[in-house]
DNA sequence: ACCCTTTCCTTGCAAATGCAACAGTTGCAA
DNA sequence: TTGCAACTGTTGCATTTGCAAGGAAAGGGT
């Protein structure tokens, strides 16, 4: 028997697309604070849990590091954060919000919340709550999965022949 | 008084972190079939309504129209899919799924539902409903939002004098 | 019939992004 | 102490992706 698929039922192509254009819209709304995106997430994070390192600005923002790393430098030639190394750990940054960067998120945080409002207005606030717990739900599944193939890191083998598994698909 | 923003309970960042994610393992998931997720897409939609024009394709998909040329270039290299011109308007492309094509779809249909149910299994049915329903209601009011600056796509209004309010942000 | 506008697709291009490779540190066990 | 393994951050690089420009075709009014 033929299995049928709704595309617009299917939970990947919804959770994506939605992503994918709330990105584009935010991006946006913060261009007037000439911001990005990672940028106020950066922001949004320092501001709430005090100076990062950089891995685990990583984590709380779910931004790769790589690209974190690039995003700090700019955001240190602005003004925004500071980049200090951690005395007792010299291989260890800590990035941590300025005066300046303070400003700024206190303006684009109205801007930010009044986004989440117009995406959610209007819905069962029933519904908003579970579409929260089921996105978190799947975030944590997914992260948890995440580390399975790219580069393992599991127990004591090391640097082995890495399996390829690449998401490459040939031109 | 200085308001307070919890990220992880920001849908704005609830949607796009999981969509990110989501969209990663799927990629990895289709690798096994040399399929990327945009291919994937194209393939389910025509399966699902078959020969479609590239800009409804790009609707449907909601794949970029110039990703989606080429995406599609590579997919006709291939055999997937089959790129016609319509007789009825020279300027129209017809796209249409292949015997191959078709063969791909139904190997790579058990793997992405099998996928949907990975990402919601164990959660209550009620809230991934109401999940979807939000999502979706999300994505159409931003979809209809998103054509007032950059290239709308609404069938009624033309095109006035595009304003560019980029999301650009200097380095 | 002609011109101007709109539609549809393709292509150029630059910004964003994720992975791999690297280099500097630290931790730990032999 | 020495040496190897793990950790942290930076940089190179290739891929992806969305916008803008371009060109061909069709529409519509005069």
């Amino acid at each position: 028997m033929k299995q049928k698929l709704i595309l617009v039922d299917h939970m990947p192509y919804l959770v994506n697309r939605a992503g994918n254009l709330v990105i584009q819209l935010f991006t946006r709304d913060l261009a007037q604070w000439d911001v990005t995106v990672p940028m106020w997430r950066i922001l949004a994070v320092l501001g709430e849990h005090g100076p990062q390192r950089l891995v685990d600005l990583a984590l709380l923002t779910s931004i790769d590091v790589s690209t974190l790393s690039r995003t700090v430098g700019t955001m240190v030639r602005r003004g925004f954060i500071l980049r200090g190394v951690a005395p007792a750990n010299r291989r260890e940054v800590v990035i941590s919000i300025t005066a300046q960067g303070r400003k700024i998120l206190d303006k684009a945080l109205p801007s930010a919340i009044r986004y989440e409002q117009s995406l959610i207005t209007g819905l069962p606030k029933k519904d908003v709550e579970a579409a929260k717990r089921v996105l978190t739900a799947m975030f944590e599944r997914l992260a948890e999965q995440v580390g399975r193939s790219p580069s393992m890191m599991e127990p004591s083998r090391k640097s082995t022949s890495r399996r390829s598994s690449k998401p490459q698909a040939r031109k």
